[in-house]
DNA sequence: TTGTATGCGTTATCAG
DNA sequence: CTGATAACGCATACAA
């Protein structure tokens, strides 16, 4: 690869002349310009952000941990970091924890090897202190580490309201969450809070099954909704916490011949894609995935440019009612 | 952060030495070893990868390029990649083309000056010669480029031969391919090769019916079957370019109450998650993804070494059978 | 308008 | 066993 001295030997000038081009600094005269952008244009130059970053102590990398990409909500979220990210210069360093502590904290010394200029943390295995001490900028997905390190999530408890609230408006007398792991601290986790002082407050029946499959196997899935079934033969309804669990919900509903929605209802969430996929289609609580994405993206921004932001951004959630409940 | 002065100031040593006991080179005193040590630990200290990836003329770092991880064969393929990568001791940064030419081309550009020490092209809107003179370790997924570029696929016109035979076999007078841009220089164009082939040998009337839309947008499937359907009314089997597609199929039957297997059989392609969590079950050509992507990595991985690689690496697919057939 | 010298954080080549 | 010092590719303060 050819570097700037090739350039300046080739142009017949310094590497200063040619840095100076290359960022439009300083006064140059025309003529050197063209031939320092002759010389680049035969040595196919291209600089070398490596060696940028050490100088300008910026590397425009930014990184994102999560459980796993191979999830329809992570990856359409992943999808649109990306994106936002590519938009504002920076580029994204992939990280699947499939939460696992070891690599979660792995992951995280890597990338401040790497010098990062921020990272976006949406798996949370580790204690508040790993977080804390980081001296990075940092934006969470989805859950709140402390006072001045901004989270973004969508408006959970709302979510689970709606929810259950939809499910017992459609008549349910006795209604089930299954969610993930309780113990990570989500704030995922108020969607149960809702569900519980929801289901509560209007006095029926329910029941929350949470899964401690520690990866997010879809394939696991249908296990805990035979299982609950089992336990509970009489349940007639639904809140699945994710898309992907409420789609393993229709499949095992067919086979043990219950009718979606006459003798069971289901609501997912998130609205991926596989909500309208299914059939039938998935009533679920949409999260606004692109929005949320924006924003993290910008909130990572605004702290690398040493902008205030604020802690709390929480989006909201809306309910699509489709063909399950 | 703390760079390797800190810790020779720290330790009451040169920078030498703190480098050597970092890198475990040369003789060093069990004394000095130690304080070189507790400097570290005191200062917290983490080697500049960026500045040792400058004087090493290495990075570890890979470049991944796909039309979008938004995609659950994508999202799933990415994830083994990076999860490899990672085995290996190489870092992934992510790009989404969207199938567009001038974001590819971006991409190739931006990771050339990040120094990627390898690129995963799984995105291939542009010619052949753009890849070529790219002169640097390159593994290409479904398309081959040259003869000395190695690429990674799954045997697509088995896939083509197994699926299209199979609804032939189970009864099928008329079959609908549905695939993607078929201009794109993809090795799953041999599907369609395969489709046609077997189709016409076995004097079975057939039919491709051919996207144009480049970004991979999943809600827009229905409109194709839909379309397909008011042509072609007789179709009585499917075969889809992907299980998204194959789900968007059994949606349309599904609401045109079309009998899944009785009057029309769907067969799907890549065995992903949806294959099995839509009702009913699909019937697909499961592709080795795992399988696929750790090739990948060890290609990348041998070419980063200068050892030798073969060029064609195409993978054996298996027919799933489950229920829409 | 252009050039010289220095430094970014690290490794490697010499000496000692 | 340890220490100067050059070098990686580039940007910049300071001169000219």
């Amino acid at each position: 690869m050819a570097t700037i001295k090739d350039i300046a030997e080739r142009a017949g000038v310094t590497v200063t002349t040619v840095s100076r081009v290359l960022n439009n600094r300083g006064y140059i005269s025309e003529a050197t310009r063209e031939k320092v952008y002759q010389a680049m244009k035969e040595l196919d130059y291209q600089p070398n952000e490596i060696a940028r970053s050490l100088v300008r102590g910026k590397t425009n990398i930014l990184g994102l941990i999560l459980p796993t990409v191979d999830h329809p909500f992570f990856s359409k979220l992943t999808f649109f970091i990306e994106y936002y990210a590519y938009a504002h210069g920076y580029k994204i360093m992939l990280c699947n924890s499939q939460l696992d502590q070891k690599k979660e904290k792995e992951y995280i010394e890597m990338l401040r090897g790497n010098q990062v200029n921020g990272i976006i943390m949406a798996s949370h295995t580790l204690e508040v202190d790993e977080y804390i001490n980081l001296n990075l900028p940092l934006v969470t997905f989805d859950r709140q580490i402390s006072e001045n390190i901004p989270f973004v999530s969508s408006d959970n408890y709302l979510g689970g309201t709606l929810a259950t609230n939809f499910l017992i408006d459609k008549g349910c007398k006795k209604i089930a969450y299954i969610c993930g792991n309780l113990n990570l601290n989500l704030l995922a986790n108020r969607r149960n809070d809702a569900f519980i002082a929801t289901a509560h407050a209007r006095k029926v029946k329910h029941v929350t099954v949470e899964t401690n499959i520690n990866v997010l196997d879809v394939g696991q899935y249908d296990r805990l909704v035979l299982e609950l079934f089992r336990k509970h033969p009489d349940i007639d309804g639904i809140f699945a916490g994710s898309d992907v669990v409420a789609a393993s919900a229709i499949k095992v509903c067919h086979q043990q011949q219950r009718e979606i929605p006459e003798e069971i209802k289901i609501i997912g969430y998130d609205d991926s894609d596989i909500a309208s996929l299914v059939t039938p289609q998935l009533t679920t609580i949409r999260q606004p995935i692109e929005e949320m994405s924006e924003l993290i993206v910008n909130l990572i921004h605004k702290q690398i440019n040493k902008e205030e932001v604020s802690t709390e951004n929480i989006l909201p959630v809306t309910l699509v009612e489709r063909e399950t409940t």
